[in-house]
DNA sequence: AGATTAATCAAACGTTTGTTTAAGGTGAGA
DNA sequence: TCTCACCTTAAACAAACGTTTGATTAATCT
């Protein structure tokens, strides 16, 4: 049974598609290059001769995901305009692209957690650029227009959380899904996003309770 | 190099304790059962001997987190308090269960995507539970209140990102953070998450910009 | 045409995997 | 002392792992 990777493509690219669905499913340690050879349609020898290592593998799909995503957020959050009409372009696009690399966007978040070094590193110096952005972008004109700091390192994963939930529970959630609530559709969740984070749940309509005083609490500013 | 476990605790207790740790760190597929044997400091048939088997040990890890969670979840949504309050009440003490309960957090979430049928129902199962106790203390209110359907399925996978996402990015950020903005302490974490939630970037003093009309489109309503 | 290169293949390399077995040890109750 | 249930052990099992090898094909260049 083939995967979505066809025929005509080169080898290697049929590799890559196949590799980043099968580690986006089983994970990278439960994927073997036999089974990936196989549902490729190559021999196993190729998968070495054209990347070298099982652990290289990995790092070209990462690279995929990682500079697709910084360049949306380098894009989309750079210029003029005020940060509510920026988060909302930049919330848009990087849900699109969520959707369109969406089993990219598995491996990258769920292989977080490697501990390999060589793998860590790579992943940092990705994360180093859009902590770079975030801070140019966002961090430093909310604090010179608020006066509110906030950390890159807080806020970046986040956002990067909120939209990429969908994608981390959907396995789970078609499942509960089968004889429950179905699994909200893409609009669904980008507007829902999209206002939740401008406005939080008083943009939806909530009226501030006794206890939204946690909006005093200026966060960036704790002792420890 | 022994892990957190002591010598004092029982082998079954140990065994699960530096479980845990490793499938943490480096996944369940990435953690050999000789290696954990070994930080664990028992014989490599023990944990058969107790566990029958290594896919029933994650089941066990697993069941630590959710009963938990469904836990919070249950206590604190659950009164006569308008929404801000509970939601309140709930982020401070996820966001504490979360932290002591870290490697079992981790666990969870990124070994969400484990295709095996029997993972996945028992995942399922919890998962139904805690979008029962979602329906009826935040949803149901939510659509009496303010007439905004929103979806058990599309809300509690987002609050639970949002409030993961610290741990989730910690093995990366921690690696940025050796020369750059240093990674945000825990009360910095829950008071944004509280603040982003209740009133989005709005309540961090950022005024409506034009493109604010994001709040108006109403999420649960979207035809496709 | 002959030489060179990239691509593909089957087969095997040595390890490591999860699991099972059979034999022993240990301490409490009879 | 014997027993019985529980715990612990070393050794072995087949299967799967990532990687490498040497031969063969097909296309490109001289």
């Amino acid at each position: 049974m083939k995967s979505t990777a066809t025929k005509s493509q080169s080898s290697r690219e049929r590799i890559l598609q196949t590799a980043v669905v099968l580690f986006a499913r089983q994970g990278f340690d439960g994927t073997g290059l036999r089974e990936l050879a196989r549902e490729a349609g190559v021999n196993l020898a190729m998968i070495n001769y054209f990347f070298g290592s099982k652990k290289r593998l990995l790092t070209e799909v990462l690279d995929v995901f990682f500079a697709g995503y910084l360049e949306v957020m380098t894009t989309e959050l750079s210029g003029e305009d005020g940060l509510p009409v920026k988060f909302e372009r930049f919330i848009a696009s990087a849900i699109a692209f969520f959707e369109a690399k969406r089993h990219f966007l598995i491996v990258a978040i769920t292989d977080l957690h490697h501990e390999d070094p060589e793998i860590i590193e790579h992943k940092a110096r990705w994360g180093s650029r859009m902590m770079a952005v975030m801070d140019k972008e966002v961090c430093r004109p909310l604090a010179r227009t608020t006066g509110t700091q906030i950390s890159p390192t807080l806020i970046a994963p986040l956002l990067t959380s909120m939209m990429a939930s969908r994608y981390l529970f959907s396995p789970v959630m078609v499942q509960i899904g089968k004889d429950g609530p179905g699994v909200p559709d893409l609009q669904q969740h980008t507007a829902m996003i999209t206002s939740l984070f401008l406005g939080g749940i008083a943009g939806l309509g909530v009226p501030d309770g006794a206890g939204a005083a946690a909006s005093e609490s200026q966060p960036g500013s704790t002792e420890e």
